[in-house]
DNA sequence: GCCCTCCGGTAATGTGCGTTACCATTGACA
DNA sequence: TGTCAATGGTAACGCACATTACCGGAGGGC
């Protein structure tokens, strides 16, 4: 029976965490009972507290759970060959897509208010997930400026700024004022970011002085 | 006696906003007691519901209250004459005060969270305040464009582009991971905001996007 | 087949909280 | 100063909910 943890037991607690996940994005921490999750996911109560011990160990693992998720979405490894341009548009395709998934916006939704109960699990969700992220679009960015593509004195300041561009169409949608963009708008808001972006952060022309 | 809405009573309403809000900005709606809030303000539950019926109308005359001071530090009006750097700087510096306040904060933190409970509430609060501050940064826009200032296709969208930039550095003060930026950083990060945004949208005499 | 351990279900238990019933106090006006 | 209305305080009510006690049953080891 200790090897019971394999079949029954695993996926009884990813359908927990599914269901958990949902009712926790919906109506935050504090709104949400655990009477609710098991309404959801079925079974009994005893079920979450001999899996997770009490409502804030379940909380936590579903924070911990994602947090993993967005960093994989986000890796920036085989881009990097690419030209700039590309590699920005690519990760900007990902970020956007990532913010039209209900999950990541449950989870910032979550995550923004449960600020003070836990400090520490939100702010190494972030440090895992998100800011990860921008500082690996850091690197690129260095790697770019060392080559001269682009002129810049603090490349994560600037990296911030092109998530900033990208992110800002997802507060409506955390705000629940307008749906997720569609496909082709996220096309075109990428585009745009990327655009004004790489002319802003482009070497000077009065000199003409870099590469082809 | 019905005059006496004007001295105390006023007074009195304003003390149980002020303690109310930074309750609620500090817990969430949900985990917010009554008794937290009357341990804040000094007298008694009944003063409350005297006041605002429920917990429901204290939130709701909260949010309702705020979008104003956020619309009118965002009016763009006095700038109107000046340069398109000095407009965007100006519009910029204020915006990051405005995010470094602990009532804004609190009040996008609380919004987010709460849309499904308060859908109308926090829709209203948007569009009044932030989304009315982007639209008017969208039409001094339009106003450059036409003056051949600037190159875009989507005021709107732009506009977007660079709100999102100096929100950037919101989310981590939101979600408790650094403090509020200090004015020589604030200063620094909307210069370079704006540097970036100028030159991406600004007219080019060559199409270069494309390499030879 | 029998026992024993663990898992899951049900029904408490105790607490916290929104809301209200009831009473004391106050302050205006005659 | 006496009366009345409204305001503020206290204590109670009822409910929702996190957590746990208790029990039946399933399934592996002998």
């Amino acid at each position: 029976m200790v090897a019971a943890k394999s079949g029954r037991t695993k996926r009884r607690r990813e359908i927990l965490l599914q269901a958990a996940a949902e009712v926790f994005f919906e109506q935050g921490y504090a709104a949400t009972s655990i009477d609710a999750i098991i309404e959801r996911a079925g079974g009994s109560k005893r079920n979450i507290y001999n899996e997770f011990g009490n409502k804030e160990g379940l909380f936590a693992a579903i924070v911990a759970e994602n947090a993993d998720k967005v960093l994989s979405t986000l890796a920036i490894e085989e881009i990097e060959g690419h030209d700039l341009e590309e590699t920005l548009t690519a990760f900007g395709r990902r970020l956007m897509e990532l913010y039209k998934s209900p999950t990541l916006i449950g989870i910032y939704r979550i995550a923004i208010t449960e600020t003070n109960r836990f400090p520490d699990l939100v702010k190494s969700f972030h440090e895992q997930g998100p800011g990860r992220a921008t500082s690996r679009l850091a690197e690129v960015l260095e790697v770019a400026r060392q080559r001269g593509e682009i002129r810049t004195a603090d490349c994560l300041r600037v990296a911030g700024h092109f998530v900033g561009m990208i992110r800002d169409n997802l507060l409506q949608v955390i705000l629940g004022i307008r749906p997720s963009p569609s496909d082709e708008e996220s096309r075109v808001a990428v585009a745009s970011a990327v655009e004004i972006f790489l002319n802003g952060v482009r070497p000077r022309q009065d000199k003409q002085t870099d590469r082809p």
